[in-house]
DNA sequence: GCAGTAATGCACTCGAGAGTGCAGGAGAGC
DNA sequence: GCTCTCCTGCACTCTCGAGTGCATTACTGC
């Protein structure tokens, strides 16, 4: 929506700007990236910076402001996908996929260095770290919550606290990813993290099966399965 | 260890500008603190602090590395508490407490503002990052994955890989919280930590239990029992 | 083409905070 | 008590980056 007769100037300059602006504050954080550093990457004048956006505090909101409407978007499809599921003939492949295509989504690409971004800066912009919070991670549990509110509707799975079980779900096939990726810049890889994805969710789905008993691990040594968890002391 | 003869007023000195350091950075991060700041809150001259380390880069590694042997000493005593569960008789309410008390001694206290120091300041001070990394979060896991590789060898749990097996249970229960607790400045209630790491603990162990069939939720409506998770699309 | 508006370049101010120099005071060790 | 070392206070320098003023240039809409 832009406003009304926007100078073709402005518009080129903005888009120039808020591009190279992301890169920088991405790669260097608020402090330490400067305005000029921008206006060079964005082969802009700094003074067009500021007739533009007025200071550098507001040159980062609308930077940011950005890339959460873009994580937004992004997510807003997953969740489609997500719902989509709940319609598939094998459930237990259907909740492998998308643990994959959500787990690959937030770890490769640009959501991890944004999510360092952030946290860096909550002290400095709250505003926008709950903006955050409330959109892209939210809506994909929102989405995994209503997902699996009804397939514990249907009797596909245990009906637990819906919203609880999202979570359950999102951090056992990317927790451990996630919380690394806001100390360590490396990416991880993509191997890694389809098979942290995969085994995430056999986990879940043997915590949040239905009527299925877990067969015993053919792996498992001697000890023929005792018959209840408890009282396990060799006494 | 303190080095040779050190004058004690280098080490009444060198303790009061770690301990306001300590307040100082956490409260306001690496670049918004001050060395003025610190000396103030210390009562201490700022050239002192210049004295005993130098410049400001010193002065928060020093800080920063006595946080963690901190961290680190009590992640090595909660390491034995979590090995003697593997004794307990309850093996189910033995995780649970481990569970609570894990999630408490991270959520609670002074670790995630330590957290979100760290890794705001990971690009500056990448090895204090790793080093952080390396001790506290490490040696729990390790702790973690020495008791479950135990528990399966004498077939109390699934023989999975012990260390996705620590993961997971460290994510189910209090994956949420850490994961907030990057973003949002206000500690999680005690209460909800407590709740979290207990259905935490319970997912885990309806995942990982052997031999025990979980019995179907008597929450949930209708449905007999489909007979395998898979085919249940209404057709 | 012409008028208006935006972008440019560049020199500039300003404030803040890191780090220093130094002279004098005070406690430690003997 | 004497000496030596550390701490103190304070004024100082330096650097760096945010933000400004302004005259000039270039593009846009008509």
């Amino acid at each position: 929506m832009p406003h009304e007769h926007e100078d073709p100037r402005t518009v080129r300059s903005r888009a120039l700007i808020l591009d190279a602006a992301a890169a920088v504050f991405l790669e260097r954080g608020f402090v330490d990236a400067t305005v000029d550093q921008v206006a060079e990457t964005a082969g802009v004048a700094k003074r067009t910076i500021y007739n533009i956006y007025g200071d550098k505090d507001e040159l980062f909101r609308a930077t940011i402001l950005r890339s959460i409407a873009t994580a937004d978007r992004f997510s807003a499809s997953l969740a489609v996908e997500v719902a989509a599921i709940a319609e598939a003939r094998d459930l237990a492949q259907a909740l492998s996929q998308i643990a994959v295509r959500l787990a690959e989504s937030v770890l490769i690409g640009p959501v991890l260095p944004l999510r360092r971004l952030l946290a860096s800066e909550s002290r400095r912009f709250p505003e926008l770290a709950a903006e955050y919070r409330d959109h892209a991670p939210e809506a994909v549990m929102r989405a995994l919550a209503r997902l699996f509110g009804d397939l514990a509707e249907r009797g596909l799975l245990r009906a637990a606290s819906p919203r609880l079980t999202a979570e359950h779900f999102a951090f056992l096939i990317m927790g451990a990813d996630l919380d690394r990726g806001m100390f360590d810049p490396a990416p991880p890889t993509r191997r890694r993290v389809r098979a942290s994805a995969r085994a995430g969710a056999e986990a879940f789905q043997r915590a949040y099966a239905l009527g299925t008993c877990p067969e015993p691990d053919p792996t498992a040594p001697e000890s023929g399965r005792p018959r209840t968890g408890s009282r396990a002391h060799p006494g």
